[in-house]
Parts: structure tokens; sequence; C-alpha cells
DNA sequence: CTTGTATTCAAGAGAACTATTGAATACTTG
DNA sequence: CAAGTATTCAATAGTTCTCTTGAATACAAG
């Protein structure tokens, strides 16, 4: 009956998921993968590391499960496994913004201070547009975009977006989401639209949420 | 727009959180936290680490915001943090159980072997227990028996089982539980009662478990 | 079969983490 | 106020993590 050493070894275990949780860089990877499933390249550009840091990077969320990889043609392709990653992702975040005071500092001092608006639900969207009530932008990069969207959305990524300002109404509110809560290319566009004039609102969280909570999507993976 | 900085910030953040996941020490202090408040010294004892060493680990936990700290005389007590900070560890022995191949061997073949009914829902317990049909048995130490526990629930620490076996009719149930899913108290003393006759199951999960999903408690903190 | 591309492997420097030890602090008790 | 107790602080050695660099591998295309 050596319960004392099984137990040990069991959080042992689970200290190996939290060790994957423990570095920053990693968490920005888990992020971008949370959109779907990218290549080591395509990692490597949105994180700004080298690509060999972000492949050991993704070795380490592979050993312990967290990400899967594919290999087509040349390049392997890797993605998160299953939505109680996304949950364990969101409870960190929770935990996180509720105990950590800098974190709270952070989101104050930074973000509300560009949408002072409440952000829109997930489900009152649903509905709204397809009434066409609201205009749905998707600001992320076109490759996320194509890997699935919001039913509706356009796509601009928020470097495009001066060029298409004459293409909104003023008086037609426009929805803008991206990757997640703490994204800020969706607080960034909504800033810039509201510069010109328009009716602009963030959605809550990002494309993650929305896929978690079951809604329907659109465009997806080939 | 120092979007980028700002982000890699949030990151360093939450890998605060997620650093405070990595090591097993901790995560046993954690679980013996989800109990209710404890000593240094208490924690120590259990965990088997100096005072200084607990002291130290829970001092990075302070710092994250996931325990809180109380002085009371001489001793200091900490506790969790709120009831999230519960879920983020359910999160992360989830991820872990479902991905990390040797979390399930272990689990497979060290309790399985011991447990091999299923275990007993809460509620259905609760139910149960009220109309007398079960004798509940905590086999938590009593210090944990003490600082609250399941309605009606009798203590016996696992070490003093043997020699209350005698007081066990063998055709009336017993249900056994201790810290959570992974607390091998409960198995144990399961294990135990069966060899002697009885009829003795486990059930699911643990007393923090219990707390969260907001069932009634007796006995409680002075 | 040779070339080019995407990824992984391997080695190493510097930083961070962990447990131990012994001293320091804060508080209670007599 | 002196003695005792629970906890924290500080310093340290050994280990582990992280990133960089350059080479190795695997595969596709020509």
């Amino acid at each position: 009956m050596s319960s004392g050493n099984f137990k040990h070894e069991l959080f042992t275990q689970f200290a190996r998921v939290g060790k994957a949780l423990s570095n920053a860089n990693r968490l920005e990877l888990l992020e971008f993968l949370a959109q779907g499933e990218r290549s080591v390249e395509a990692l490597a550009k949105v994180s700004g590391l080298t690509v060999a840091n972000t492949s050991q990077h993704l070795q380490q969320l592979r050993q312990v499960g967290m990400v899967s990889a594919r290999k087509e043609g040349l390049k392997v392709y890797y993605a998160l496994n299953g939505t109680d990653v996304i949950e364990l992702l969101n409870s960190l975040r929770n935990v996180a913004e509720s105990h950590i005071a800098d974190v709270d500092r952070l989101v104050q001092t930074y973000l509300t201070t560009k949408d002072n608006l409440e952000p829109l639900q997930r489900t009152e969207l649903l509905d709204r547009a397809q009434k066409g009530l609201v205009t749905v932008l998707d600001v992320r990069p076109k490759e996320e975009y194509d890997a699935g969207h919001v039913p509706g959305a356009i796509n601009i990524p928020l470097a495009e977006l001066e060029k298409h300002l004459d293409q909104f109404d003023p008086e037609h509110e426009i929805v803008a989401y991206c990757r997640g809560p703490h994204c800020v290319l969706a607080f960034d566009a909504v800033a810039k639209l509201r510069e010109q004039g328009m009716k602009a609102r963030r959605l809550e969280d990002g494309y993650p949420e929305w896929i978690t909570s079951g809604l329907p999507t659109e465009g997806g993976n080939p």
C-alpha cells in the first residue's frame, strides 16, 4: 500500500501539465492554436520566436498531450487536443484575472479606455446578424478567417481596415471580434472605427469561445 | 499602439499562475487546502516537506493570488481564494487524465483494481443518507473532519478503521469519501471494508467538490 | 538523383527553480 | 520582560528551463 508514492507520482504528472502552462510563449502559441491548426512556420511568425524554438515548445505541449501534430507534405500542422484544453486555458485566465492585481491593472488601463461600451453577447450577435441589424467584422488575418469564422462575418485584417473605412455605413452597427477575450485586434479595430464616427462594438470573447459554445460556423478546415 | 508588448505582458502574468501549478508539491498543498484552511505546520506535516519549504511554496501561491493567509495567535492559516481555483485544478486534472498516458495507466492499474463498483453520485448519496439507507464514512484525519463534513457522516480516519470494523453491519451499505477524486484514503478504506465482507463504495470525487456543488455541510470553521 | 524546404535534433551558456540550512522576526505565554 | 513557538527570511548548491546556433533529417519537386 504505497499510497504516498502513488499520490506523489500522480501529482508529478499533473505538474507536467502545469509546467506546460508556465511559459508566456507557450501560452501565446496555445492561443493561436485555439483558432485552428497551424504549421510550425506560421506559429513562429506570429509569435516572433525562431522556428527551432517554436518547434521545441510545441513538442513540450505535445508531450503532455495538449496538442497533436499531423504531417501533410512538407509541413507539420499542430492543433489543440480537444475542448478541455480550451477550458483549462479559460480557467487559468479566470484565476489570473480575478486574483492578480497586475492583470487587472493591465486590462483596466489598456483595454477599457478603448472599449467603454459593453461587449455584445454571442447569442445576441447571432440573432441580430440574422436580422441584418449588424455587420459582423472578423479582424483576424486572412488565414485564420479561412480556417473558420462566424457565419456571415466579413474579413478585414486590422492592417487593412484603414483602406476599407469608406465601405461602412456610419449608421449601421459593426461588431468586431478576433481571437479571444484579450486579443487586442478587436479592441484596436473598434477604436479605429469609432474615431471615424462608426458605431462599433466588440463581441464578448473571441472565435475559440464561439466554437466551444456550440454555435454554428462558416468556412472550415480542408 | 504597443499591442505586442501589452499582449506579451498579459501572457507573462498568466504564466505566473501556470508556474504555480508546475510543481508537484505545490499541487499537493493546494489539494489539502481544498479541504479548508490549514496552518503552515499542518501542511508541512501532511505533505512531508520542511516547514520552511512549505512556507516558501505557500508564498508563491499567495503571490499569484491562489491562496490567502490569515494570522491568528501564533499560527498563520492559509486558504484557497475562491472556487475558481478549485475549478482550475479540476481542469488541470481533466486535461492530464485524458491526455497523458501515464496518468491513465496509474489510475487504471492502481485504483480500478481496488474499486470495481461505480462510485456513488453526490446527489444520490444525500438522498439515500437521509433515508437511512447508507452509512456515510469520512476517512480523513479528525482535524479535516472537524473543519466541515458531509451531513450525518461519521469520522474514522483510515488508520483507525481496523479497530472499528465490528461496529458495521455487513448488510448495510457504507459510502466512503475523502479529499478528492484521487485521494487514496477512500480507495484504501473501501478495499479494507470489502476484505471484511462489507458492502462499501466510494463517493464520486471528495469533500471539496461537495462544497463547490452547493450541497449542505455540517460542522465548520470556528 | 540532386536540390530546396520545413522541421527536428543536439549542444551549450545563462537564468530560474527547488530544497536545505541556519538565522531573524513576530507574537504569545508565563 | 524573558522564554518559547510558528513562521519567514536569506544564502547556497544542485538541478532544470530557455533560447540560440548550427547541423541533421524527411520529404517534394524538378
